[in-house]
DNA sequence: ACAATAGTGTCTTTTAGACAGTATTTG
DNA sequence: CAAATACTGTCTAAAAGACACTATTGT
């Protein structure tokens, strides 16, 4: 059997949903578009797949050609796949979309094929911020659907794992790790309940013996511990960003 | 651009691990596959994506061509992608698996391209069950890989949402429901538990006016409430088939 | 009456929600 | 001292875990 005949090929890419917390809000990767279709356009990084390597490593490889994010800060996943077939209008292409963490990327650079790249609060992305955003982007193709669900993702899992670790540099203090939920969420959880959860999930975090200095008081710092869920999980309720809500 | 220079296509199929509950146990669907490579060996169900129509599309026609299961019984959703480069011996195959749950469906005929189709029971398959299994199955390509990751899918899913309604026939009985949960978990949940849990939560299911007729005392029947999502959510325990037990 | 299955009630423990209060720094 | 930030404690409510008990059928 020939597939070229009876099974006509794809192309296959990745997008990312490259996050980061800035200035107290969920921010997204996003690069201008210089080219046809969706000129002007802002969209999702992301690549062709090679023909060597998984989707993973693509997006692995991706993420670093265009942030300069080394493979091993930081956390990437896959999301899931987009298959409309005129989600590109040029040709059929199939992408795997990733979702990806990590505390204070540097600024980055404009791509080979793209006229420009910076980051966007989420939030002023999809307008779920105030009103209308000051100068909201148009998304290309299918990246508003995609970003969409990666930030449905990040507020869940935030509940059942870990993940926030991802989102500080080490060390960190525990209102620093709460700033992350607020971000995330939309509405930060209860100081004391929240440090009851924390320091009483076992793994979580490991304390240090230093302190930081700002404005007020000391805050302890902690590094990351070896757990990666949280059980019973750190639920959203509703205003907290939930799907219902 | 041309992609078949610069960008050299992929074939994108769809795998399914359709499930169902059989003889008290969580089963799944299995093909023997008559042909190389891995002639003799079983598959999940699948087959390349068509051009005009999406992954989605195309899990629900393999399921209709396979199973003869229309779409409008049952629940279907997308998995993840599978994509590593060697993972189908002949040429570069990128399959979106997908996952879908109904109640007791007709024993499957062979397919056009498979020698036969069965059910197994899935413990049997990955060979949690007792010791060895009977006759365990060699399963093709990644699909053990697969099959695990679908399992725990379906696992975590009947924790936080009303997914076990797909898996019943209406109208059905809480001890029936309640069957649903310890064929998936492995264990079953506490009865009285489990019936304030079920009739606590607004929407999952709601009561007829009649009663079946079994071995003992009639079983108040139900239809499926409106609820889609529970919350708090009916946590596995440990030894509830949760993954780090 | 007994086996088999369905259903109820209750006590305890765990966990989260709400929120008031105390501590340690800088200016 | 006030402002700012970090941290602790406590009361209450919600929910789950464990498990004993009652109810209704068939044989």
């Amino acid at each position: 059997m020939t597939y070229t005949t009876e099974h006509p090929p794809f192309a296959v890419t990745v997008d990312l949903a490259v996050f980061t917390i800035r200035d107290g809000a969920l921010a997204v990767l996003l690069v201008e578009r210089g080219a046809e279709p969706y000129a002007g356009s802002w969209a999702l990084p992301g690549g062709f797949v090679e023909p060597q390597e998984d989707a993973e490593t693509a997006a692995w490889r991706e993420l670093l050609e265009e942030t300069g994010v080394d493979r091993f800060e930081g956390h990437l996943e896959q999301l899931r796949t987009y298959s409309a077939p005129d989600r590109d209008p040029r040709m059929r292409v199939v992408s795997v979309a990733h979702v990806a963490f990590a505390p204070d990327l540097p600024e980055p650079e404009a791509g080979s094929d793209a006229a420009g790249a910076r980051w966007w609060a989420v939030d002023d992305v999809l307008g779920l911020g105030v009103g209308d955003g000051p100068d909201r982007p148009a998304l290309a193709f299918d990246h508003a659907e995609i970003l969409t669900d990666a930030r449905e993702r990040v507020r869940a899992k935030l509940e059942y794992t870990t993940l926030a670790l991802d989102f500080v540099a080490e060390p960190f203090t525990l209102p620093e790790l709460r700033r992350v939920y607020a971000a995330v969420w939309g509405v930060a959880p209860d100081l004391g309940n929240f440090r009851r959860k924390v320091l009483g999930t076992a793994g979580f975090v490991v304390p240090t013996e230093t302190h930081d200095s700002a404005g007020g008081r000391p805050a302890l710092l902690y590094r990351r511990g070896d757990a990666r869920v949280i059980q019973p999980p750190m639920l959203r309720t509703p205003g907290q960003g939930s799907p219902e809500a």
